[in-house]
DNA sequence: CGTGGCCGTCCCGCCCAACGGAACGGTCGC
DNA sequence: GCGACCGTTCCGTTGGGCGGGACGGCCACG
């Protein structure tokens, strides 16, 4: 039987899988075919059919079905006239892991005065392996749009945020990142590794990041870290249309809310 | 070993298995254990160790421990030094939420206005089953204390925000609600049916809802309807100190808003 | 230093519930 | 009317979920 697992560092990986010679006819546990069944939705699509989620998920129709029924009967699904959707009982799941409630409760303050102060997109985003997950964002009507997403991620190395989060993340992951090719979103993507290391280096001495069009064209922004007992937990951002990228005036904005949510966050009762 | 903790509320309810005359020894299938873990998880706690999880979902400590190790291969759980945590994965699947992806995208920026216009505390609810549950919440530094949350729940008769949500649900619903003892939250709390049946005429007739320090002591709120092709969705609402409850000048300010608010769904994609 | 409580982990045989191929009935569009 | 595709249901098979129990580590006791 397989162990799987042991440290269990990095993510998934379920060690289950086929074993090579069998074209494994039912694998899986009924856990893992639940929430592939959950995974199976993707941002701006509406609701899945039967049909559909039983293709997606290379699950037969029949155990689809089945399942399908027991998340609605859970809250988790929900049915709508053209199939299923995801089903409120996740969200409310999901507002209760602590990224989101305690982090978030504490930064949005800080993340309502950088808005009122510049009236740009704002983002709050953690790490979680190689990838930013941004755990909140606020814009208005006249904010650009953006690649990110509340619950999406992108690459550490391609966003404000994200290098940011790799610069005070420790050196064993820095060379872990710098180890292999880094991912590319655009033209202006950093990719060369010791570009990269000096940037990382500039981030740790000057406490703000930059990303000039690295995650999206015409898309620029300036980042702070946010530290908790000198352990980074967190990145602020302010982006904005490349062409505006005033450092000389963002810059202190954002490393200014950064150190007060940090210092906030510094004494709290932290059960980590 | 006792018969799993009652929770004797309406859910799920899963009409299979179980035949009447025996005392069902195992009930439940994984998925619906599974989630019941999850669900084992409070607001404001911390990290849960494996014999808390037992205690609290009634399963045997082997159970939980087998369930656990797979929830967090998957991300929905992770490991902390002290136990278990919610982990990203839950959060990340939230966010996918139609509630959350669509409503909340929509909403932010006339959210942003009203809290730029007022400063207080701005709410975005839904309705579900007989409670409204919070889809977004902004606050500063300044704001009122409030005993909603995001994810969280709270009867529609004790708040602004659901009053308004029952006033456009229809009359089947309406009816429902009246036949039972409706819940109190503060001394303040709408317990008459009449005076409630009442003050959903004037909702309709006003498109304004308002709170009296009926969720919390000294607060008070002003809420206005979502609708789409007349159908309600969402209700928004600005929360203040009871004693700063300004109706002349906060109704138009949360109407407008949510009359803006309503004109975008209206034209959108929407599927459904 | 023994002891007893509580913890997380692991083992393993029992047996039931998960499984899915297949058949069925409804609803389209050609 | 016919075929394509859909969601639903049935039911025999069996693999994996199950959990009592054992184990070893870690305290706070006496």
């Amino acid at each position: 039987m397989q162990r799987n697992n042991g440290a269990g560092n990095a993510d998934a990986d379920r060690s289950t899988t086929v074993p090579p010679g069998r074209p494994g006819p039912t694998r899986g546990n009924v856990l893992d075919r639940g929430v592939r069944l959950l995974r199976a939705f993707r941002p701006s699509e509406g609701a899945l059919r039967l049909t559909e989620l039983s293709r997606r998920t290379g699950l037969p129709k029949a155990t689809v079905h089945r399942l399908a029924e027991q998340l609605t009967a859970l809250g988790l699904l929900q049915r709508a006239p053209a199939g299923f959707l995801l089903g409120i009982g996740l969200f409310e799941l999901g507002e209760l892991v602590p990224v989101k409630l305690r982090l978030r409760e504490a930064a949005l303050p800080f993340m309502q005065d950088l808005y009122e102060a510049t009236h740009e997109t704002i983002h709050l985003g953690v790490r979680d392996g190689l990838d930013v997950i941004y755990a909140d964002k606020i814009r208005g009507h006249a904010g650009i749009d953006t690649p990110s997403r509340v619950g999406g991620r992108l690459p550490l190395t391609c966003t404000g945020v994200g290098k940011v989060l790799l610069a005070y993340a420790g050196q064993g992951l820095i060379d872990e990142v710098l180890a292999q090719p880094l991912p590319r979103l655009t033209a202006h993507s950093v990719t060369d590794p010791g570009r990269l290391a000096d940037e990382l280096a500039q981030i740790r001495y000057s406490g703000v990041g930059y990303d000039r069009q690295e995650a999206a064209p015409r898309l620029s922004c300036v980042a702070s870290p946010v530290l908790v007992h000198g352990q980074i937990v967190a990145a602020l951002s302010i982006s904005v249309p490349a062409h505006q990228l005033q450092p000389a005036r963002l810059a202190p904005a954002v490393r200014t809310a950064s150190l007060a949510l940090s210092r906030v966050l510094s004494r709290a009762p932290d059960n980590h």
